[in-house]
DNA sequence: TTGTAAGCGTTATCAA
DNA sequence: TTGATAACGCTTACAA
C-alpha cells in the first residue's frame, strides 16, 4: 500500500537517462528529442510517476507560495475578496496560504514568521494591524489592500469617488440634510477618503450635512441597539426633513432600513439610504438598497498582477526593486436600487 | 540589502559545533548542556537567523501543509466553515493551502494533483463534486464535511435531526400545512436526511405535508422568481390555511420573508417560516428568522481532530490506518425567532 | 542533445 | 552529549 514514491532517480534508471535530462523533460521538453520525450512520457506512466515539487523548491527557492493575511472571513468583504484572490491560480499559478488574524499585531506577526519559513515569495496583506513600515522590513513583495500603505504597494478602492458618488446621489434624491454615518476612521486609512469625498460634495453644493463618526460597536445587538439610538436622534433632530443618509457598509444600511420598516411599516419617504460594499444584504434586503460598490473582484486581479510583477522580477539575475511603492486605486460602482430616489 | 540567508552551517561554523548539534537544539534541545544551549541561543540571534522549513520537510518528509478543497466562499456557510478551520492553527499547528473549486471535476482534480505535488498530509474535502471512493484512493487522510461520504471519513450536520426540529416546531406552531422546499438533493447527500426528518414527523402526526424538491437557480433573480411563483401557488392551494414553510437555507427563507412582506407589509398570520443554516442574514432579516443552526465552529474543530489523528497515526513507525471510515454527527440547534409562534 | 557532479537546508543514522 | 556522513528530490552549472 505505501510503496515507495517514483523519483527522478527511477525514471533515470529505467529509462537508461540521466536525472539532468528527466528534469530537463519537465523544464524544457524542446531540449530532448521527440522520440526521447515519448520515452520518458511512457515511463511516466508505466511507473506512475507523482511530482514532488519540495525538491524542486529546494533546489530552486522557488515555492510558488504567496501569503495571505486576512482578519476575518465573516465579513463578506473579505470572504469575497478572499474568493477572487484564490481564482487568480487559474492566471499565475501561485497558491496561496492563508492565515485568519485576528486583528491581533502578536498573532499576526507570528503568522507572518511562519509564511516566511516556507519562502513564500510574496504576501497579500487585508489585515490593518501592523504598520505597513514594519511589513516592509519583511523584505518580501507584499502587497496591501484597503489598509494603511504608505511604504508598500497597495491596491483600494477609490473612496474618495465613493463619497462623491454617495453624497451626489442623495442631493439628486433631492434631501434637505445628508448624514454621513461611520467609524473613528484613521486619516491615513483609505476609507478616510469617503469622508473628505462626502464632505467636498455637500460644501461644494452647499447642502446641509452632518457627519457622526463613532464606533458603533462590535457585534450584531451592539450595531443594533447603536443605529436604533441614531435614527431616534435624528428623527428628533430633523423631524420633517429629508434625511440622505450615507450608511459605512450595507450589513449597517440594513439595520437601519429595518429599522425603519418595523416602526413604518415601509421606508418613508422622509428617508433615504445608502450603503457600502454591494454585498449580498444590500440587495436581499426587504427594499433592495443602493450603495457604493467595490469591485472586488478587479482588486484582487490588480493585486496579484501588482505582486506577481515584483515577484517575477527578484527572479531575475539582476531584479531592479521598487523604488517606490506602487498604489493602484479602482473606481467604485454607484449602484442605484430602491432606497434612493 | 539582499543578505544570503543564515543557515544551520553558518550557525555551526560560529559556534564551532556541527549542523547536527544546531538541529539538535531545535529538535531535542535537553540533549544539549544548558551552557551550550545558551551558546547557540546567543549565535541564532546575533546572526539574525530565520527558520527555512523547506529543508526539514524535504529532510523529514512532514509539511504540516492540509489541504482545503472548497466550492465557494460567497455562501456564507462555506466561508466561516473556512474561517473556522483556519482558526485551528492555534490548535493543531497545520498550515492551510486553500483551492475554491468551482464545482468542476476535472479543475478540482488538478487542484488535488497540486496539493499531493506539495506533499500535504491531509485534506479536508467540503467540495461535493468528486466522488469519496475516487478521494479515498489518493491514499491521504481525508476527511469530508456535509457531501457524500461513504469512502471517507466525515463530520456532518445531523440533517435528520434538523428535518425533525423544523417539523416539531412548525407542528407546535399549530400549522395546517407543512411545507418543505428543497433542491433534488442526492439519497447520499447528507442533506437528505432532512427530508426524511421532516417527512417522519409529518407521517408520526398525521400532519398534512407537501413535499417541494426542484432546483429553483442558480442566481438571485432566478432565486426569486421561482419562489415567487412558489408563493403564489401555495396561496392559492392553501388560501385559508396556516402554512408553515421549512426552506433549504436562510437566504431562500429570506427572500419568501421579503415577498410576503412586500404583498402584505407584514408577516401574514397564515404562514409560519423556518431557515436553515443559522446564517447573518436570518438574524438580519425584516423580521428575524426561526432557523436550523449548524454548529460550524464544532464541525470544523471535529474535523481537524479526525483528520490530526490519522495524519499523527501516519507519522508513527508502524501506522494502523483506519479499517473503517469515522463518521461523526454533529447536533443542529433549532433557533426561535420571530418567524414561528 | 545529453551527462556529471555539486548543491539547496534540513534530519536521520551511526559512531564516538 | 556531540559529530561525521548520508540522505531527501530536484535544479543548475559545466562538460561532453
Amino acid at each position: 500500500m505505501k510503496s515507495k514514491k517514483v523519483t527522478f532517480a527511477d525514471i533515470a534508471s529505467y529509462t537508461g537517462f540521466s536525472k539532468t535530462t528527466i528534469s530537463r523533460y519537465f523544464n524544457n521538453p524542446d531540449s530532448l528529442t521527440l522520440e526521447n520525450q515519448q520515452k520518458i512520457a511512457d515511463a511516466l506512466v508505466k511507473l506512475d510517476y507523482k511530482e514532488n515539487k519540495v525538491g524542486r523548491i529546494l533546489a530552486s527557492g522557488k515555492t510558488e507560495f504567496v501569503g495571505i493575511i486576512i482578519p476575518n472571513l465573516y465579513m463578506h468583504y473579505y470572504s469575497e475578496m478572499l474568493n477572487q484572490i484564490l481564482a487568480t491560480y487559474e492566471t499565475y499559478g501561485y497558491k496561496f496560504l492563508v492565515f485568519a488574524g485576528n486583528a491581533k499585531a502578536d498573532i499576526e506577526r507570528k503568522y507572518i514568521e511562519e509564511l516566511l519559513a516556507y519562502n513564500i515569495e510574496g504576501m497579500i496583506v487585508l489585515s490593518p494591524t501592523i504598520p505597513s513600515k514594519e511589513l516592509a522590513s519583511y523584505n518580501v513583495p507584499i502587497v496591501g489592500i484597503e489598509r494603511e500603505d504608505q511604504y508598500i504597494s497597495s491596491v483600494n478602492t477609490d473612496n474618495y469617488m465613493g463619497g462623491v458618488q454617495a453624497a451626489s446621489l442623495l442631493r439628486k434624491s433631492s434631501c434637505d440634510i445628508l448624514i454621513h454615518v461611520n467609524g473613528k476612521i484613521q486619516d491615513t486609512s483609505p476609507a478616510f477618503g469617503r469622508i473628505r469625498g462626502f464632505v467636498d460634495i455637500c460644501e461644494e453644493y452647499q447642502l446641509p450635512y452632518e457627519l457622526i463618526l463613532t464606533d458603533i460597536g462590535n457585534t450584531f445587538d451592539e450595531n443594533r441597539a447603536g443605529i436604533l439610538q441614531l435614527e431616534e436622534r435624528l428623527e428628533k433632530k430633523y423631524p420633517d426633513k429629508k434625511k440622505g443618509i450615507f450608511m459605512p457598509n450595507d450589513t449597517h444600511a440594513n439595520v437601519l432600513l429595518n429599522i425603519l420598516f418595523q416602526k413604518y411599516g415601509k421606508l418613508p419617504d422622509t428617508y433615504q439610504i445608502i450603503g457600502f460594499d454591494n454585498s449580498p444584504i444590500s440587495r436581499e434586503a426587504v427594499i433592495p438598497t443602493s450603495t457604493v460598490g467595490q469591485q472586488i473582484s478587479v482588486i484582487a486581479n490588480e493585486a496579484m498582477k501588482l505582486l506577481s510583477a515584483q515577484m517575477e522580477e527578484r527572479k531575475k539575475r539582476r531584479p531592479e526593486p521598487l523604488k517606490e511603492p506602487i498604489h493602484k486605486v479602482i473606481a467604485p460602482i454607484l449602484i442605484r436600487r430602491d432606497t434612493t430616489a
